[in-house]
DNA sequence: CCCGGGCAGC
């Protein structure tokens, strides 16, 4: 092989016209001389080569080196032209021999400026056909080639087979990695490279800056740092701009700022950085100001300048500034620049102008995935799902494929407008796309799954993420809060912190679950963190804080939490509001609602069901009537289902039983299943078992399926001794096979957790509980207690043992808290359904005969017993 | 020939 390259770099012997014997030993030499003849020879040369052998040989072999030499300029020409297909075709038809190793570089020079791999490897073939060495230089340039051409495997492997001094080379292949976010493989071509002894550049500095950044290797960049300073390339602008961007996208704000300070000669990129790091690092309006004293040096200003600022001005929301940046692109020619427009776009829709990012969009010309994504998330934002879903399918039906970000714009959509199909179907994308990958993604269909309430899917998908981020926790902890599994959230928070550091986003997911099981110790313990980590400044923990002690009974610590809130948001006012009436302080809800409205703070829905309750947890009649008118008139709100059933509530528990049933039957919109259930509950209060019947009749339409609404007309029938129509309806729900609603009790002591069910004897302590009950029993009848609320059923197992002495949970729960509890402190016990009213008379009787103060919460209030009293004087 | 700063998402 190295022998036809030997033979051109000789090719003057040729000359020598005595020395035939060497033209007559190549046998490349006879093709060369026939192939002259046919094609580039003049006649009067081919008159001559009939003469004598020696003269023929001397003449001959001038000619071809001309020819050779025409080819070998000829190929550089069309290169030179970028007429890369005839370069090619002659390269190929040429005789090794013909061919200098120019002409193989120039081609492949033009195959990677073409970025044409085909071309390329063509050639490639042609110098393995034709016998070529691949030193230095030809592997160097098939490198070149490759890499820029795409095909990095190819590259590298040509690359790993030939002695590489140069560090251009390096450096390519290191950019490239970086490129395609493999920056360990880069990392590593730059020990390679140093051990190889070959000196970095600023290329290569510049490179592996960005790669260390990009792996938040902090520790790594100041090394760099370091060893730049020692090579002495300390003022070079780009290898200090980019240690400035490594120290900013590390975190590193104060080191990149000093840089900044120290480097003499800032250049606009030196400024650009300055705008993006700050940006970047939640410092948006330093980024402003960088940009300020940049006009006023007289920096000139690119493109980029534009991005980094408009993006700073959506992060704060300025719009005015932005607006006029939007005019000062328009003036400087930048009005087709699509990443300028899709900045624009975004900043308009972040500034909470839909309109303006709408008008971006028609206008601009040239339209990419990201503008589509960026439009979409400006609909997600104003709470268009379903126009935001309209524009990924119109976005679709153009042919552009949707990326992760589209995806998680689009899924998110979903998430709000609980859109569970759609969200399946774009699921379904994700796992044909091989999207699964992008952790982003994942915690977007997580989140969608369980705003949609399908747990199940989300762990599944949760269960598949090999490293997790704080955002998969979190989703996870928050959903099953949300989803009413707190179990499964304090399990998993548990869980989380073998992996990663809690932030206050999972005190503000885990804390609903504390609340949600009346965990008050979990939530101490929360707490503790918070004020460790001062997480207390933020809304949400706080918010999250002060609803967790109000639903774990705790309403005066609640209150003082909640008077340390600084601004507090529409939501926190509604949790304290909601925390009054639930403990049975209307009056304290009441005038929490109207310092709301002093505060300037609008009620919405939300708020209206929460004063509501208070009224009704309060009995507080005449104030829930102008609550609810007030409504409409004050704020337009039109009263929905929730806001009825409040009122029906408040009527039901306040005797107004036949008022309850005319607010029904004139409402406008059709009652639910809730509203006539408030009213069920109502007559079984009044003993009215003839409404409880017709009641009953338009429930069992409804909800056919709900165990709960067959199990309050059984107690309807059993507190009136109509054990026949018991019978009746146990036999109805034996046909239809409904699933019971277990009850239980629970309390913690020491740190401990206790739960109990209905009749449950099995806890070590059963015979002292049960030795408090009769004691308790005694007293009451007694005093004359009417024994109707004896039959109180709480699920169907109940019915099938008929009748019996209601041996309910939270009877069983406060006695196990009074008998091992020092006194003084507060019983506190949690129940998943409604108190029975029997439990109810002892939980009082207790509260008296005892001096212990029990706070007993159930699915819908609290009660606080204390010297014989309920806190709910009977508006439970 | 390889270079620093820039757009969308949970």
């Amino acid at each position: 092989m190295s022998k036809s390259i030997a033979m051109l770099s000789t090719w003057p012997t040729y000359h020598n016209p005595n020395n035939n014997s060497n033209y007559a030993k190549s046998p490349n030499c006879f093709f060369l001389f026939r192939q002259s003849t046919t094609t580039c020879l003049s006649p009067s040369n081919f008159d001559l080569s009939c003469g004598s052998s020696i003269f023929v040989s001397a003449t001959l072999s001038e000619t071809a080196h001309n020819v050779t030499v025409d080819k070998n300029v000829q190929i550089c020409k069309f290169c030179e032209m970028g007429d890369l297909r005839n370069a090619v075709e002659l390269l190929k038809s040429a005789q090794r021999s013909e061919l200098e190793l120019n002409s193989y570089c120039s081609v492949l020079q033009l195959c990677a400026e073409r970025k044409s791999l085909e071309d390329g490897k063509r050639v490639h073939s042609i110098i393995i056909s034709n016998g070529m060495v691949i030193d230095a230089v030809l592997g160097a340039k098939l490198v070149f080639m490759y890499v820029i051409c795409g095909d990095l495997v190819e590259g590298r492997r040509i690359f790993d087979g030939i002695l590489n001094d140069k560090v251009f080379l390096w450096n390519l292949l290191m950019s490239e990695y970086a490129k395609i976010g493999n920056y360990k493989e880069s990392v590593g071509l730059f020990k390679k490279m140093q051990e190889s002894g070959i000196r970095g550049d600023s290329y290569s500095f510049t490179c592996i800056l960005k790669c260390f950044a990009a792996l938040a290797k902090v520790r790594e960049c100041k090394r760099v740092h370091g060893y730049i300073l020692k090579l002495g390339f300390g003022s070079y602008n780009a290898v200090v701009n980019s240690l400035i961007a490594a120290y900013f996208k590390c975190g590193e704000v104060e080191g990149a700022r000093n840089l900044f300070d120290k480097l003499s000669d800032r250049d606009v990129v030196s400024w650009n950085s300055m705008i993006s790091g700050c940006v970047m690092n939640g410092l948006s309006r330093n980024g402003l100001e960088f940009f300020i004293q940049m006009l006023n040096l007289g920096v000139d200003v690119d493109s980029a300048t534009l991005v980094n600022v408009l993006v700073a001005c959506a992060n704060v929301g300025n719009l005015s500034l932005g607006r006029a940046l939007h005019a000062c692109g328009v003036k400087a020619g930048f009005s087709e620049d699509v990443m300028i427009n899709n900045t624009l776009l975004d900043m308009y829709s972040k500034c909470g102008n839909l309109n303006g990012a709408t008008d971006v969009f028609v206008k601009m010309g040239e339209t990419t995935i990201v503008s589509w994504t960026s439009i979409i998330a400006a609909y997600v934002r104003e709470g268009l799902y379903d126009d935001a879903i309209g524009l990924f399918d119109e976005m679709r039906s153009k042919g552009l494929r949707p990326d992760i970000y589209t995806v998680t714009s689009i899924v998110h959509a979903c998430a709000c407008s609980n859109s569970l199909d759609k969200g399946r179907d774009v699921h379904n994308y994700v796992k044909k796309n091989n999207m699964g990958s992008s952790l982003p993604v994942s915690n977007a269909l997580m989140n969608m799954y369980a705003k949609c309430g399908s747990m199940e899917e989300a762990h599944l998908i949760f269960s598949h993420i090999p490293v997790k981020d704080i955002v998969s926790w979190n989703t996870m902890i928050g959903g099953y809060s949300q989803n009413s599994l707190p179990n499964e959230a304090l399990e998993l928070f548990l869980d989380m912190q073998k992996h990663s550091k809690p932030d206050d986003i999972t005190m503000a997911c885990v804390l609903p679950a504390c609340a949600g099981l009346a965990a008050l110790e979990k939530g101490r313990q929360i707490h503790a963190h918070i004020l460790r980590k001062g997480y207390f400044s933020d809304l949400h923990v706080a918010c999250a804080l002060v609803d967790m002690y109000v639903k774990c009974g705790l309403l005066v610590l609640a209150q003082q939490l909640f008077d340390m809130i600084p601004k507090k948001d529409l939501i926190t006012w509604t949790v304290m509001i909601a925390g009054y009436g639930m403990h049975g302080f209307g009056v304290e809800a009441i005038s929490t609602f109207e310092k709301m409205r002093t505060a300037g703070i609008e009620p919405e829905e939300s708020s209206f069901t929460s004063i509501l309750y208070a009224c009704c947890h309060s009995g507080l009649l005449k104030e829930g009537w102008k609550f609810f008118y007030s409504m409409k008139s004050e704020c337009n709100i039109m009263p929905k289902l929730e806001h009825y059933a409040c009122m029906v509530d408040l009527l039901v528990r306040t005797g107004n039983l036949s008022k309850a049933y005319k607010l029904i039957q004139t409402m406008p919109i059709k009652p639910d299943a809730k509203i006539w259930g408030a009213l069920l509950s109502g007559c079984r209060i009044n003993h009215d078992v003839e409404l409880a019947e017709k009641v009953a009749e338009h429930i069992f339409e409804l909800e056919p399926e709900n165990t709960r609404y067959y199990v309050l007309l059984a107690n309807v029938y059993a507190e009136a001794e109509k054990w026949e129509e018991v019978k009746t309806l146990q036999r109805k729900i034996g046909k239809r096979g409904l699933k019971k609603d277990q009850g239980c009790s629970w309390i913690e002591v020491e740190g401990k957790l206790n739960i109990f069910v209905a009749g449950d004897t099995s806890h070590p302590q059963a015979q002292r509980i049960d030795s408090l009950l009769r004691k308790l029993r005694m007293k009451m009848n007694r005093g004359g207690y009417s024994n109707k609320m004896r039959y109180a059923l709480i699920n169907v197992d109940d019915m099938k043992k008929e009748v019996l002495l209601c041996g309910h949970s939270e009877k069983l729960a406060m006695a196990f808290g009074v008998l091992n509890l020092p006194s003084g402190r507060t019983v506190r016990v949690t129940k998943n359904l409604r108190v029975c009213g029997d439990c109810h008379e002892v939980g009082k009787l207790m509260s008296k005969t005892t001096r212990m103060e029990i706070v007993l919460r159930d699915s819908n209030r609290f009660h606080h017993f204390k010297d014989g009293l309920c806190s709910c004087r009977g508006f439970w």
